[in-house]
DNA sequence: GTTGTATTGTGATTATATTCACATTAATTG
DNA sequence: CAATTAATGTGAATATAATCACAATACAAC
């Protein structure tokens, strides 16, 4: 848990809906329509952008372009971000073909699997060995990698990673890796967000229950 | 944002590691080294457990097999959960060959599509036409469902989904969606993942700079 | 069995995040 | 150009989450 800070994760949401009001058309925007687009409060949108120093207009909303410009640099997303991917399987392969990545900026420069197998592949990215990853890491100045590689082969990845002077990678497997203070290490875990959903499913089902209870009682009384 | 409590994500986390220790052969298992195991001190994985009215022994520790008992019952995960797939492209295939999944309990019964080219296949798992959905889901009982259309038609599958008495959805479009009081929608979005894993990178660089730069300075006086 | 020790369990404290509510102000209307 | 209105911006209040720190206690050693 290195890191996190829910307000990134939010700017990075009021971008992309920025993006799809500017798409419709919109020039200009107020915090709660935005608010609205992204599942939060109008304040929640005005504080966050308080706290970054973006200021809108009183009366006038926020102009678009200039938001996005703003957020942008806030993420420092205003040059392309390239990324290399470990992990040629099904979930990396999948990752390869994500378009969302691209719209965002975020551009995948090499894939590296163990499998010679896999070696030599053109479409859509070059499959390399993951001995070439530190050369290629260094001569492209990449800081981002997303690790798509089974659980067991994930420390060992990361420490490659890590050795080829890669600063941050997004962790698909499902354990907790062990980094150095030059790296942040972000998880995203499928089984645990899935087992979540279930948890609020059951939890609403049960509250269901309880209430339709009570009621019954009441009818009964 | 419907839910969230991060506890409940949690719990999911310690069970995926007390899996792990119980597979290398331990019974027990004290705080912190379940703790470490996942990443988050032991005075907040014991106020966990105790939230829940789990209780390990003093001294003793937990013991693993009914601290994982306990964990699947809280999140209602003693029997395996069957779930339903949107969407057979790239990252719904990916998905269908995640075994992690039936790791922890969690069963694709059908995979949905709107490509007629896609039907009939079999395998991993039977290829359907959407407007079976509806009829399979209430056949068979299905609460949970995963979406990975394209943005586009996210909404709409979503739809389809609460119309046949889907309970919680895990939505992979980057946007927001608009449900029922029924329906959990939780949101799983790489590019923000990804966004902020970029911010926090470019973050620690700026303060890395700045640290050099005040030693520089102090160096300077 | 008494003593020492390692670990849990949790109330109190601190930190963080969100919401409230309203003063401020730019645009609009008459 | 005064009055009205509809937005922002933000300090204060509230809610939520995490950490601290230590009393309680089970086990181990002697």
């Amino acid at each position: 848990m290195t890191n996190k800070k829910n307000y990134i994760l939010r700017l990075s949401r009021y971008k992309s809906a920025l993006y799809r009001f500017e798409r419709l058309g919109f020039i200009k925007i107020f915090s709660d329509y935005l608010a609205e687009a992204v599942g939060v409060t109008s304040a929640q949108v005005r504080k966050d952008f308080s706290i970054f120093g973006i200021h809108g207009n009183k009366r006038g909303g926020y102009q678009i372009s200039t938001l996005i410009e703003k957020l942008n640099d806030i993420l420092g997303k205003n040059e392309v971000q390239k990324v290399v991917l470990l992990g040629a399987g099904s979930l990396g392969s999948a990752l390869m073909k994500y378009k969302n990545f691209e719209k965002e900026g975020i551009k995948i420069e090499a894939v590296f699997d163990i499998d010679p197998a896999k070696h030599h592949q053109k479409m859509p990215y070059p499959i390399l060995p993951v001995e070439d990853l530190e050369g290629f890491v260094r001569e492209n100045q990449i800081k981002i990698g997303i690790l798509c590689v089974p659980d067991i082969a994930a420390q060992q990845m990361l420490d490659v990673l890590i050795k080829a002077g890669i600063k941050g990678v997004l962790n698909f497997a499902p354990i907790q890796l062990k980094t150095t203070e030059e790296c942040v290490v972000s998880d995203v875990n499928l089984e645990v967000e899935l087992e979540n959903l279930i948890y609020f499913v059951n939890a609403s089902e049960r509250a269901a229950l309880k209430k339709q209870h009570l009621t019954a009682e009441n009818d009964a009384s």
